[in-house]
This record gives structure tokens, sequence and C-alpha cells, in this order.
DNA sequence: CTACGTGCTGTTACAACGTAACAAGTTCGC
DNA sequence: GCGAACTTGTTACGTTGTAACAGCACGTAG
């Protein structure tokens, strides 16, 4: 794992490229994007951390009271359309940072002392993670995966 | 990819083998094996697909009531000892079938259609892991990785 | 034997997360 | 206008997970 590698992590995008990308990608795939989508998708994107579905609710609701049900339909949509992702580990969401290789596996970087998510995508992870699915005979769907951990400057801040 | 791979999905353990070693591995470990948490194993390691908590409260209470709140006790000893996994993405249990490398990864490959998850460690994907979160000066925790897709069994009953 | 600590489970009530069913408003094209 | 498709609102409910406190079993010190 020595020598120049294409593993990357996200240099952090300011909100307002993030919602205007997210219109534009819209647009690109005949999605609506609401004034509600676009409140949702916007707490994410200012959101230093990924934010629950009440945590939304509870935001949203301080303008005009809005249904957990409503929340959960638009983020199903911004998923289906690739604009945000959802952390399984932590019943949470945040905005997807870069446009995904259809073919490679996105890893979240989840730190368990300060909450950031990291979103980095790594061929040999996806070749690891492909080999070691197809020797179980197995053909992975979406290859989201989920690692809890501590984070660069968590570590360095609490040295453990 | 090619050639011979350590990668190796498990031969599944008969229940007895497993429940023997929980038994074993709680007295190496100075953990009681009580008759609840000898009845949440045993039915976790007799079914076919993870349990759910409240599928183990349902079960449990055949014989005699058992609060919610005792289940989750239950589930955390046996996680902290070792002894069975928690899957994130769908809530639910199931009992660890190898030791495992400390310094290896855990995949788990949760099949969509039929819902049994195998679980598989790689060296390749161990080295892949831990090369990206490297890159990010990221420390991982316990590597537990979960995807979603379609098993063996099932591509083959129902091509696609 | 009593008294106390520790660990496990029971009981009640509740918080957090997620969804079903149906009504109503909007936009668009005919 | 009229209907179709889509979006959101409203109400109620189902599922998943926890807090707080009581009781019981067991060991151990006095």
């Amino acid at each position: 794992m020595a020598g120049p590698s294409h593993d990357h992590h996200h240099h952090p995008s300011p909100p307002e490229a993030l919602i205007r990308q997210a219109e534009e990608a819209c647009r690109a795939q005949g999605v609506q994007f609401t004034p509600l989508r676009r409140r949702v998708f916007e707490e994410l994107a200012r959101s230093r951390e990924p934010l629950g579905a009440y945590d939304l609710v509870e935001r949203l609701g301080r303008e005009r009271r809005i249904a957990p049900i409503s929340v959960y339909r638009v983020l199903d949509v911004l998923i289906e359309a690739g604009l945000i992702h959802r952390i399984a580990t932590r019943n949470t969401y945040l905005p997807c940072h870069h446009a995904h290789d259809p073919h490679g596996a996105t890893v979240f970087l989840v730190c368990t002392s300060c909450g950031v998510v990291d979103e980095v995508c790594s061929p040999d992870l996806t070749r690891g993670l492909d080999g070691t699915a197809a020797a179980a005979g197995f053909r992975p769907g979406g290859r989201a995966v989920e690692v809890e951990g501590e984070c660069a400057s968590c570590r360095t801040a609490a040295p453990g």
C-alpha cells in the first residue's frame, strides 16, 4: 500500500456550490427541486455532520410545522436521485460530495468522536470488495461501506 | 484477483457447535452464560437468517413473557463478548461464525432477496480498507462492513 | 446468621425512528 | 374546464430502542 495512490478524500465543497449542483442534477434527471426538497438539502449541505430525519423535522419546523413523513419522502427522492446518502449505522443523512464512479465502491469514514463523516472512493478497496464478493458468488448492489473509527482531527486533538 | 485466494465464506456450523463455542468463549472471558443469554443465542444460532430484537422477544415470549429491554441487554452483552454481530442496515443480529483475526476486516454479504447473511474475511479487502482509511488519516475501529446484493443461491434461482 | 455489594432480570413507562391511508393542492397537457 | 400525474398535508399507527427503579440470586465480610 506504499507509493502513489488514487485514494483521495474530498475537500468539503461550500454549501452554495452543493446546492447549485443538486439543482442542476435534478434538472438533468427531470426531478423537481421543489422548495421543500431544497430546504431539506440546504440543511444537510450546511450541517457539519450528518443529520437525522427528526433533526430535519425540527429545523424545518421552526418556520412551519412539517410532519416526519414529509421529510422521509423528500429524503427518499433525494437518495433516489443520488443527491444524498444515508448512513445506516447512525440513521443519518448527508449530501453527496462528488459524482460517483458507477463502477466504484464508496466508503464512509464515520468518526465516533466528532460525528463527522468523510466520503471517499478507492480503486484498491473496490477491487478488494469485488474479489471478496465474487469468491462467495455474491453480486453486490450499491457498494456503500461504512467504517467507524477516529478521524484525523480527533486523533491529533485527543491522542490515544 | 485470479488464482488461489485466501478468501473463504464459511461453511455454516451446526447450532450445537456454535452454542458450545459460545459457552466456552464466555467461560474464557469470565462472562456468565445465563439461561436467558443461552436462549437468545440459541434462537440466533438456529435461525437461517438474522433476527431482529423483537423477533427474539416474540420467540422467547412463547415460554414466558420477556420485555424488550431484557433482550437488548442480552444482545449488548453478547456483542461485547464477540459472540454475535449486529447488522446495522437491517437492525438484526446473527451469531459470529468464526474466530476473527483481530487484524482483519469482516464483511457481511446481505442478500436483499432471501435475507441470508454471509460473514466473510478477506486479506485483500483488509488491505484495501486500511489503505483507504490511512489515506484519509483515519484510524478504523472495528472494521465491520455490510454489503447488500444478491447471494449465489438467489442468483441461480432467479437470474437477472 | 446478618449485612452488604455485585450482577442479572423484571416491570413500567416512555422516547426515537419510520410508515400507512387518505385528503387536498399544484402543474401540465388536452 | 377537465383529468392525469405529482407533491405535500393530516392523522394515526407500527416498529425499534431506552430510562428508572425494584427484586432476586449469589458471594463474602463481619
